[in-house]
DNA sequence: TTGATAAAGATAGTATTACTATCACAAATA
DNA sequence: TATTTGTGATAGTAATACTATCTTTATCAA
Protein backbone atom coordinates (compact mmCIF):
# COMPACT_ATOMS: atom_id res chain seq x y z
CA UNK A 1 0.00 0.00 0.00
CA UNK A 2 1.41 3.41 -1.02
CA UNK A 3 0.86 6.03 1.54
CA UNK A 4 0.39 9.68 0.18
CA UNK A 5 0.98 12.44 2.76
CA UNK A 6 -1.38 15.67 1.43
CA UNK A 7 -1.47 18.55 3.34
CA UNK A 8 -4.41 20.69 2.95
CA UNK A 9 -3.81 24.11 1.69
CA UNK A 10 -5.09 27.55 2.30
CA UNK A 11 -7.17 27.96 -1.57
CA UNK A 12 -6.92 31.59 -1.56
CA UNK A 13 -2.83 31.21 -2.23
CA UNK A 14 -3.37 29.80 -5.27
CA UNK A 15 -5.50 30.66 -8.77
CA UNK A 16 -5.58 27.18 -9.53
CA UNK A 17 -4.44 24.13 -7.13
CA UNK A 18 -0.88 23.06 -8.22
CA UNK A 19 -1.35 19.67 -6.75
CA UNK A 20 -3.79 18.59 -9.40
CA UNK A 21 -2.17 18.77 -12.23
CA UNK A 22 1.75 18.08 -13.82
CA UNK A 23 2.44 21.25 -14.75
CA UNK A 24 1.67 22.42 -11.17
CA UNK A 25 3.58 19.60 -9.77
CA UNK A 26 6.46 21.02 -11.57
CA UNK A 27 5.65 24.49 -10.71
CA UNK A 28 6.72 23.74 -6.95
CA UNK A 29 9.35 20.81 -7.50
CA UNK A 30 11.02 23.88 -9.69
CA UNK A 31 10.76 26.93 -8.17
CA UNK A 32 12.30 24.95 -4.98
CA UNK A 33 15.13 24.48 -6.65
CA UNK A 34 14.88 27.67 -8.31
CA UNK A 35 15.00 29.90 -5.08
CA UNK A 36 16.93 27.32 -2.98
CA UNK A 37 20.00 27.52 -6.02
CA UNK A 38 19.29 31.72 -6.47
CA UNK A 39 17.32 33.09 -4.13
CA UNK A 40 14.12 34.45 -3.68
CA UNK A 41 15.14 37.80 -4.98
CA UNK A 42 16.40 36.65 -8.30
CA UNK A 43 13.57 34.37 -8.71
CA UNK A 44 10.91 35.30 -11.90
CA UNK A 45 8.15 33.76 -13.29
CA UNK A 46 9.98 33.69 -16.31
CA UNK A 47 13.36 31.67 -15.68
CA UNK A 48 10.60 29.32 -13.60
CA UNK A 49 8.91 29.00 -16.68
CA UNK A 50 12.01 28.40 -18.84
CA UNK A 51 13.09 25.84 -16.22
CA UNK A 52 9.68 23.85 -16.58
CA UNK A 53 9.65 24.11 -20.24
CA UNK A 54 6.69 26.17 -20.04
CA UNK A 55 5.80 29.72 -20.60
CA UNK A 56 5.46 32.74 -18.23
CA UNK A 57 1.66 32.66 -19.05
CA UNK A 58 1.43 29.33 -17.68
CA UNK A 59 3.05 29.81 -14.30
CA UNK A 60 0.51 32.93 -13.93
CA UNK A 61 -2.45 30.86 -14.22
CA UNK A 62 -1.30 28.73 -10.86
CA UNK A 63 -0.06 31.76 -8.88
CA UNK A 64 -0.73 35.45 -8.98
CA UNK A 65 2.73 36.19 -7.83
CA UNK A 66 6.09 34.97 -6.72
CA UNK A 67 5.22 36.50 -3.26
CA UNK A 68 2.23 34.46 -2.84
CA UNK A 69 3.69 31.35 -4.29
CA UNK A 70 6.83 31.86 -1.11
CA UNK A 71 3.69 31.88 1.70
CA UNK A 72 2.16 28.72 -0.25
CA UNK A 73 5.69 27.05 0.17
CA UNK A 74 6.53 28.20 3.52
CA UNK A 75 3.12 26.82 4.52
CA UNK A 76 3.38 24.09 2.76
CA UNK A 77 6.53 23.29 5.19
CA UNK A 78 5.22 24.43 8.59
CA UNK A 79 1.90 22.21 7.96
CA UNK A 80 4.79 19.41 6.88
CA UNK A 81 6.87 20.14 10.15
CA UNK A 82 3.72 19.68 12.31
CA UNK A 83 2.59 16.60 10.71
CA UNK A 84 6.07 15.80 11.78
CA UNK A 85 5.87 16.81 15.42
CA UNK A 86 2.82 15.18 15.82
CA UNK A 87 4.14 11.92 14.33
CA UNK A 88 7.37 11.48 15.94
CA UNK A 89 6.12 13.06 19.53
CA UNK A 90 3.32 9.95 19.53
CA UNK A 91 2.93 8.14 22.41
CA UNK A 92 5.58 10.54 24.29
CA UNK A 93 4.17 10.86 27.69
CA UNK A 94 7.15 13.04 29.02
CA UNK A 95 6.47 16.48 27.72
CA UNK A 96 10.08 17.23 28.36
CA UNK A 97 10.88 14.93 26.34
CA UNK A 98 8.38 15.47 23.74
CA UNK A 99 9.89 19.25 23.66
CA UNK A 100 13.37 18.18 23.03
CA UNK A 101 12.18 15.92 20.22
CA UNK A 102 10.26 18.86 19.15
CA UNK A 103 14.01 21.26 19.08
CA UNK A 104 15.82 18.22 17.35
CA UNK A 105 13.03 17.99 14.38
CA UNK A 106 13.14 21.97 13.98
CA UNK A 107 17.32 22.20 14.27
CA UNK A 108 18.05 19.19 12.78
CA UNK A 109 18.57 18.77 9.11
CA UNK A 110 15.79 17.29 7.21
CA UNK A 111 15.85 14.46 5.25
CA UNK A 112 14.04 14.03 1.85
CA UNK A 113 10.72 12.95 2.68
CA UNK A 114 9.87 9.90 -0.21
CA UNK A 115 6.24 10.13 0.52
CA UNK A 116 6.35 13.58 -1.18
CA UNK A 117 7.26 13.21 -4.97
CA UNK A 118 7.12 17.01 -5.86
CA UNK A 119 8.47 18.31 -2.69
CA UNK A 120 12.21 18.16 -1.63
CA UNK A 121 12.42 18.77 2.34
CA UNK A 122 15.61 19.52 2.59
CA UNK A 123 15.94 22.03 -0.21
CA UNK A 124 12.61 23.81 1.39
CA UNK A 125 13.83 23.69 5.10
CA UNK A 126 16.72 25.45 3.55
CA UNK A 127 14.68 28.00 1.65
CA UNK A 128 12.31 28.69 4.53
CA UNK A 129 15.62 29.51 7.00
CA UNK A 130 16.73 31.91 4.42
CA UNK A 131 13.76 33.47 2.80
CA UNK A 132 11.02 32.29 5.46
CA UNK A 133 11.03 35.43 6.93
CA UNK A 134 10.19 37.25 3.64
CA UNK A 135 6.84 35.93 3.67
CA UNK A 136 5.42 37.84 6.27
CA UNK A 137 8.00 40.78 6.76
CA UNK A 138 5.53 42.38 4.51
CA UNK A 139 3.46 45.33 4.02
CA UNK A 140 0.87 43.31 3.17
CA UNK A 141 1.39 41.14 6.26
CA UNK A 142 -2.13 42.34 7.63
CA UNK A 143 -4.15 41.47 4.62
CA UNK A 144 -2.35 38.23 4.55
CA UNK A 145 -3.09 37.23 7.88
CA UNK A 146 -6.61 38.21 7.50
CA UNK A 147 -6.45 35.80 4.66
CA UNK A 148 -5.56 33.27 7.36
CA UNK A 149 -1.84 32.36 5.13
CA UNK A 150 0.17 32.46 8.17
CA UNK A 151 -2.18 29.56 10.12
CA UNK A 152 0.03 26.92 9.76
CA UNK A 153 3.38 28.59 11.21
CA UNK A 154 0.17 30.09 13.86
CA UNK A 155 -1.13 26.52 14.33
CA UNK A 156 2.37 25.19 14.83
CA UNK A 157 3.52 27.60 17.39
CA UNK A 158 0.36 26.95 19.28
CA UNK A 159 1.09 23.18 19.08
CA UNK A 160 4.63 23.82 20.45
CA UNK A 161 3.35 26.40 22.93
CA UNK A 162 0.88 23.68 24.67
CA UNK A 163 3.86 21.56 25.02
CA UNK A 164 5.69 24.40 26.84
CA UNK A 165 2.28 24.42 29.00
CA UNK A 166 2.59 20.71 29.45
CA UNK A 167 6.04 21.12 31.10
CA UNK A 168 5.51 23.99 33.38
CA UNK A 169 2.10 24.71 33.30
CA UNK A 170 2.87 28.56 34.72
CA UNK A 171 5.15 29.10 32.46
CA UNK A 172 4.39 33.21 31.28
CA UNK A 173 5.24 33.08 27.79
CA UNK A 174 4.12 29.93 25.86
CA UNK A 175 3.78 31.20 22.83
CA UNK A 176 6.47 33.70 22.88
CA UNK A 177 8.78 30.99 23.92
CA UNK A 178 7.85 28.78 20.86
CA UNK A 179 7.99 31.49 18.53
CA UNK A 180 11.64 32.17 19.59
CA UNK A 181 12.35 28.81 19.25
CA UNK A 182 11.04 28.13 16.00
CA UNK A 183 13.08 31.41 14.84
CA UNK A 184 16.23 30.46 16.36
CA UNK A 185 16.32 27.31 15.41
CA UNK A 186 16.58 28.71 12.05
CA UNK A 187 18.22 31.36 12.27
CA UNK A 188 21.25 29.78 14.25
CA UNK A 189 21.73 27.75 11.85
CA UNK A 190 21.67 30.71 9.03
CA UNK A 191 23.82 32.36 11.36
CA UNK A 192 26.22 29.33 11.76
CA UNK A 193 26.85 29.16 7.87
CA UNK A 194 26.78 32.76 7.22
CA UNK A 195 27.40 35.09 10.07
CA UNK A 196 29.45 32.60 11.89
CA UNK A 197 30.45 35.18 14.78
CA UNK A 198 27.12 35.75 15.89
CA UNK A 199 26.95 32.24 17.28
CA UNK A 200 28.76 29.93 19.53
CA UNK A 201 29.16 27.11 16.62
CA UNK A 202 31.00 28.77 13.53
CA UNK A 203 34.35 26.19 14.48
CA UNK A 204 32.53 22.96 14.43
CA UNK A 205 29.13 24.07 12.56
CA UNK A 206 27.36 21.31 14.34
CA UNK A 207 23.26 21.01 14.28
CA UNK A 208 23.84 19.07 17.52
CA UNK A 209 25.43 22.26 18.77
CA UNK A 210 22.17 24.63 18.07
CA UNK A 211 19.60 21.56 19.51
CA UNK A 212 21.92 21.76 22.69
CA UNK A 213 21.71 25.62 22.98
CA UNK A 214 17.94 25.96 22.53
CA UNK A 215 17.52 22.68 24.79
CA UNK A 216 19.82 24.97 27.63
CA UNK A 217 17.59 28.11 26.71
CA UNK A 218 14.21 26.38 26.95
CA UNK A 219 14.64 24.06 30.02
CA UNK A 220 16.43 26.41 32.10
CA UNK A 221 13.66 29.43 31.51
CA UNK A 222 11.18 27.25 32.11
CA UNK A 223 12.16 25.51 35.37
CA UNK A 224 12.54 28.83 37.30
CA UNK A 225 9.01 29.39 37.55
CA UNK B 1 28.55 73.42 22.94
CA UNK B 2 26.56 71.32 20.68
CA UNK B 3 27.91 67.58 20.44
CA UNK B 4 27.39 66.06 17.09
CA UNK B 5 27.19 62.40 17.10
CA UNK B 6 29.41 60.94 14.11
CA UNK B 7 29.15 56.71 13.09
CA UNK B 8 32.16 55.89 11.29
CA UNK B 9 30.32 53.93 8.43
CA UNK B 10 32.01 51.40 5.76
CA UNK B 11 33.29 53.21 2.57
CA UNK B 12 32.34 50.45 0.78
CA UNK B 13 28.70 50.80 1.07
CA UNK B 14 28.29 54.13 -0.50
CA UNK B 15 30.24 55.80 -3.81
CA UNK B 16 29.73 58.96 -2.19
CA UNK B 17 29.43 59.74 1.33
CA UNK B 18 25.89 61.13 2.17
CA UNK B 19 26.98 62.55 5.40
CA UNK B 20 29.46 65.01 3.52
CA UNK B 21 26.64 66.95 1.71
CA UNK B 22 22.50 68.27 1.81
CA UNK B 23 21.67 65.81 -0.86
CA UNK B 24 23.50 62.76 0.97
CA UNK B 25 21.82 64.06 3.98
CA UNK B 26 18.06 64.18 2.13
CA UNK B 27 19.05 60.10 1.12
CA UNK B 28 18.88 59.42 4.00
CA UNK B 29 16.00 61.04 5.63
CA UNK B 30 14.12 60.79 3.49
CA UNK B 31 14.94 56.97 2.61
CA UNK B 32 14.10 56.13 6.05
CA UNK B 33 10.62 58.09 6.07
CA UNK B 34 10.02 56.51 2.14
CA UNK B 35 10.88 52.32 3.64
CA UNK B 36 9.32 53.07 6.55
CA UNK B 37 5.82 54.20 4.55
CA UNK B 38 5.74 52.19 1.71
CA UNK B 39 8.11 49.38 3.41
CA UNK B 40 11.69 48.14 1.31
CA UNK B 41 10.17 46.06 -1.72
CA UNK B 42 8.16 49.88 -2.43
CA UNK B 43 11.02 51.28 -2.16
CA UNK B 44 12.88 52.63 -5.25
CA UNK B 45 15.16 55.11 -6.01
CA UNK B 46 12.69 57.01 -8.27
CA UNK B 47 10.46 57.84 -5.88
CA UNK B 48 13.43 58.44 -3.58
CA UNK B 49 14.36 60.99 -6.37
CA UNK B 50 11.04 62.52 -6.41
CA UNK B 51 10.58 62.66 -2.63
CA UNK B 52 13.84 64.61 -2.59
CA UNK B 53 13.58 66.94 -5.73
CA UNK B 54 16.34 65.52 -7.07
CA UNK B 55 17.06 62.84 -10.18
CA UNK B 56 17.27 59.27 -10.09
CA UNK B 57 21.13 59.57 -11.06
CA UNK B 58 21.80 61.88 -8.33
CA UNK B 59 20.80 58.96 -5.97
CA UNK B 60 23.12 56.39 -7.82
CA UNK B 61 26.04 58.93 -7.48
CA UNK B 62 25.51 58.03 -3.56
CA UNK B 63 24.42 54.41 -3.56
CA UNK B 64 24.98 51.47 -6.11
CA UNK B 65 21.52 49.95 -5.42
CA UNK B 66 18.83 50.07 -2.73
CA UNK B 67 20.18 46.85 -1.16
CA UNK B 68 23.45 48.95 -0.02
CA UNK B 69 21.40 51.61 1.19
CA UNK B 70 19.83 49.51 3.39
CA UNK B 71 22.87 47.60 4.58
CA UNK B 72 24.09 51.14 5.04
CA UNK B 73 20.78 52.43 7.38
CA UNK B 74 20.72 49.19 9.61
CA UNK B 75 24.79 49.71 10.09
CA UNK B 76 24.20 53.22 11.34
CA UNK B 77 21.29 51.71 13.89
CA UNK B 78 23.54 48.79 15.18
CA UNK B 79 26.56 51.80 15.29
CA UNK B 80 24.27 54.00 17.19
CA UNK B 81 22.60 51.18 19.39
CA UNK B 82 26.07 50.21 20.16
CA UNK B 83 26.23 53.78 21.43
CA UNK B 84 23.58 54.34 23.45
CA UNK B 85 24.25 50.68 25.04
CA UNK B 86 28.08 51.92 26.30
CA UNK B 87 26.50 55.50 27.35
CA UNK B 88 23.06 53.88 29.11
CA UNK B 89 25.54 51.17 31.05
CA UNK B 90 28.34 53.68 31.61
CA UNK B 91 29.41 53.31 35.65
CA UNK B 92 27.17 50.23 35.74
CA UNK B 93 28.95 47.81 37.92
CA UNK B 94 26.70 44.42 38.04
CA UNK B 95 26.65 43.02 34.96
CA UNK B 96 23.16 41.63 35.61
CA UNK B 97 21.59 45.64 35.66
CA UNK B 98 23.85 46.07 32.87
CA UNK B 99 22.40 43.55 30.27
CA UNK B 100 19.12 44.13 31.95
CA UNK B 101 19.47 47.82 30.55
CA UNK B 102 20.73 46.33 27.42
CA UNK B 103 17.63 44.45 26.98
CA UNK B 104 15.33 47.76 27.45
CA UNK B 105 17.72 49.09 25.20
CA UNK B 106 16.65 46.48 22.57
CA UNK B 107 12.94 46.39 23.14
CA UNK B 108 11.93 49.82 24.08
CA UNK B 109 10.71 52.01 21.66
CA UNK B 110 13.36 54.84 20.44
CA UNK B 111 12.99 58.47 21.04
CA UNK B 112 14.34 60.14 18.11
CA UNK B 113 18.01 61.46 18.94
CA UNK B 114 18.00 65.51 18.34
CA UNK B 115 21.48 65.02 18.44
CA UNK B 116 21.44 63.42 14.94
CA UNK B 117 19.33 65.94 12.75
CA UNK B 118 18.98 63.86 9.12
CA UNK B 119 18.25 60.58 10.65
CA UNK B 120 14.45 59.98 12.59
CA UNK B 121 15.86 57.15 14.66
CA UNK B 122 12.27 55.90 16.17
CA UNK B 123 11.48 55.14 12.42
CA UNK B 124 14.63 53.58 11.52
CA UNK B 125 13.84 51.50 14.50
CA UNK B 126 10.63 50.47 13.06
CA UNK B 127 12.40 49.79 9.78
CA UNK B 128 15.07 47.51 11.41
CA UNK B 129 12.44 45.87 13.01
CA UNK B 130 10.67 45.07 9.59
CA UNK B 131 13.62 45.21 6.93
CA UNK B 132 16.72 44.32 9.20
CA UNK B 133 16.97 40.82 8.45
CA UNK B 134 16.65 41.69 4.38
CA UNK B 135 19.92 42.91 4.19
CA UNK B 136 21.45 39.72 5.37
CA UNK B 137 19.22 37.24 4.25
CA UNK B 138 20.76 37.36 0.73
CA UNK B 139 22.40 35.10 -1.80
CA UNK B 140 24.98 37.97 -1.64
CA UNK B 141 25.29 37.20 2.10
CA UNK B 142 29.15 36.07 1.94
CA UNK B 143 30.96 38.54 -0.53
CA UNK B 144 28.77 41.52 1.89
CA UNK B 145 30.36 39.92 4.93
CA UNK B 146 33.73 39.59 3.47
CA UNK B 147 33.28 43.31 3.04
CA UNK B 148 32.89 43.82 6.32
CA UNK B 149 29.24 44.97 5.82
CA UNK B 150 27.74 43.84 8.96
CA UNK B 151 30.79 44.40 11.12
CA UNK B 152 28.29 46.75 13.42
CA UNK B 153 25.83 44.11 14.13
CA UNK B 154 28.62 41.35 15.10
CA UNK B 155 30.26 44.07 17.03
CA UNK B 156 27.02 44.80 19.21
CA UNK B 157 26.82 40.96 19.30
CA UNK B 158 29.95 40.68 21.10
CA UNK B 159 29.45 43.64 23.61
CA UNK B 160 26.77 42.02 24.53
CA UNK B 161 28.20 38.68 24.78
CA UNK B 162 30.72 39.71 26.66
CA UNK B 163 28.32 41.28 29.69
CA UNK B 164 26.00 37.94 29.13
CA UNK B 165 29.86 36.20 30.39
CA UNK B 166 30.30 39.09 32.99
CA UNK B 167 26.82 37.20 34.57
CA UNK B 168 28.09 34.12 33.48
CA UNK B 169 31.87 33.32 33.03
CA UNK B 170 30.79 29.33 32.52
CA UNK B 171 27.77 29.97 29.84
CA UNK B 172 28.53 28.74 26.96
CA UNK B 173 26.66 30.06 24.44
CA UNK B 174 27.39 33.88 25.02
CA UNK B 175 27.27 34.87 21.54
CA UNK B 176 23.77 32.92 20.35
CA UNK B 177 22.02 34.03 23.61
CA UNK B 178 23.48 37.99 22.45
CA UNK B 179 21.86 37.23 19.17
CA UNK B 180 18.82 35.56 20.12
CA UNK B 181 18.18 38.80 22.56
CA UNK B 182 18.83 41.06 19.81
CA UNK B 183 16.77 39.48 17.15
CA UNK B 184 13.40 38.52 19.34
CA UNK B 185 13.46 41.78 20.56
CA UNK B 186 12.57 43.24 17.61
CA UNK B 187 10.99 39.96 16.01
CA UNK B 188 8.22 39.82 18.94
CA UNK B 189 7.76 43.45 18.77
CA UNK B 190 7.13 42.84 15.20
CA UNK B 191 4.71 39.79 15.80
CA UNK B 192 2.79 41.74 19.06
CA UNK B 193 2.03 43.98 16.21
CA UNK B 194 1.09 42.20 13.51
CA UNK B 195 0.67 38.05 13.89
CA UNK B 196 -0.22 38.34 17.71
CA UNK B 197 -1.29 35.04 18.39
CA UNK B 198 2.67 34.11 17.88
CA UNK B 199 3.38 35.98 21.13
CA UNK B 200 1.90 36.29 24.52
CA UNK B 201 1.20 40.21 24.30
CA UNK B 202 -1.38 40.39 21.64
CA UNK B 203 -4.00 42.14 24.12
CA UNK B 204 -1.63 44.35 25.80
CA UNK B 205 0.58 45.18 23.16
CA UNK B 206 3.01 46.54 25.65
CA UNK B 207 7.02 46.59 25.22
CA UNK B 208 7.30 46.02 28.81
CA UNK B 209 5.96 42.38 28.33
CA UNK B 210 8.61 41.88 25.66
CA UNK B 211 11.09 42.90 28.13
CA UNK B 212 10.08 40.57 31.15
CA UNK B 213 9.94 37.92 28.54
CA UNK B 214 13.32 38.18 27.50
CA UNK B 215 14.52 39.48 30.82
CA UNK B 216 12.99 35.80 31.95
CA UNK B 217 14.28 34.00 29.16
CA UNK B 218 17.87 35.12 29.79
CA UNK B 219 18.22 34.91 33.60
CA UNK B 220 16.93 31.33 34.29
CA UNK B 221 18.78 30.38 31.30
CA UNK B 222 22.04 31.58 32.49
CA UNK B 223 21.47 30.99 36.32
CA UNK B 224 21.49 27.14 35.74
CA UNK B 225 25.54 26.81 34.67
C1' DT C 1 40.12 87.14 -12.63
C1' DT C 2 40.60 83.10 -14.72
C1' DG C 3 40.63 78.34 -14.95
C1' DA C 4 40.09 73.85 -13.21
C1' DT C 5 37.52 70.67 -10.73
C1' DA C 6 33.69 68.49 -8.56
C1' DA C 7 28.85 68.08 -7.46
C1' DA C 8 24.40 68.31 -9.13
C1' DG C 9 20.68 68.72 -12.69
C1' DA C 10 18.59 67.23 -17.01
C1' DT C 11 17.67 64.01 -20.30
C1' DA C 12 17.90 59.66 -22.74
C1' DG C 13 18.28 54.97 -23.28
C1' DT C 14 18.38 49.74 -22.18
C1' DA C 15 17.46 45.19 -20.32
C1' DT C 16 14.68 43.01 -17.18
C1' DT C 17 10.64 42.42 -14.31
C1' DA C 18 5.97 41.80 -13.36
C1' DC C 19 2.43 41.42 -15.09
C1' DT C 20 -2.26 41.23 -18.69
C1' DA C 21 -4.51 39.84 -22.91
C1' DT C 22 -5.62 37.15 -26.82
C1' DC C 23 -5.88 33.23 -29.85
C1' DA C 24 -5.29 28.54 -31.07
C1' DC C 25 -5.07 23.69 -30.01
C1' DA C 26 -5.67 19.26 -27.66
C1' DA C 27 -7.71 16.36 -24.22
C1' DA C 28 -11.25 15.27 -21.31
C1' DT C 29 -16.30 15.37 -20.48
C1' DA C 30 -21.17 15.69 -21.08
C1' DT D 1 -20.68 15.69 -31.33
C1' DA D 2 -20.36 19.83 -28.81
C1' DT D 3 -18.31 21.98 -25.03
C1' DT D 4 -15.55 22.98 -21.49
C1' DT D 5 -10.83 23.10 -19.50
C1' DG D 6 -5.95 23.29 -19.44
C1' DT D 7 -2.01 24.51 -21.97
C1' DG D 8 1.04 26.72 -25.52
C1' DA D 9 2.37 30.56 -28.16
C1' DT D 10 2.78 35.22 -28.85
C1' DA D 11 2.30 40.14 -27.95
C1' DG D 12 2.20 44.08 -25.34
C1' DT D 13 2.69 47.43 -21.28
C1' DA D 14 4.16 49.93 -17.23
C1' DA D 15 7.55 49.93 -13.94
C1' DT D 16 12.18 48.79 -12.23
C1' DA D 17 17.05 48.98 -12.05
C1' DC D 18 20.20 50.64 -13.83
C1' DT D 19 24.09 53.36 -17.30
C1' DA D 20 25.58 57.18 -20.05
C1' DT D 21 26.17 61.78 -21.43
C1' DC D 22 25.93 66.57 -21.46
C1' DT D 23 25.18 70.96 -19.17
C1' DT D 24 25.08 74.01 -15.35
C1' DT D 25 26.58 75.67 -11.02
C1' DA D 26 29.49 76.25 -7.05
C1' DT D 27 34.05 76.21 -5.14
C1' DC D 28 38.63 76.78 -4.64
C1' DA D 29 43.43 77.63 -6.24
C1' DA D 30 46.77 80.08 -9.21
Amino acid sequence: MKLQLQIKMNEALFLRNPEGSELGKNIIKHSIQLIYKNGFEAFTFKKLAEDIGTTEAGVYRYFENKHKLLIYLTSWYWGWVEFQISFHTNNIKDPVVKLKRVIKLLAATIEDDKQTSYVNESLLHQIVIAEGSKAYLTKQVGEDNKQQFFKPYKDLCAVIGNIILECSPKYKYPKSLASTIIEMAHYQNFFMYNLPSLTDFGKTKEETEIIAFLNDLVFSGIKKS
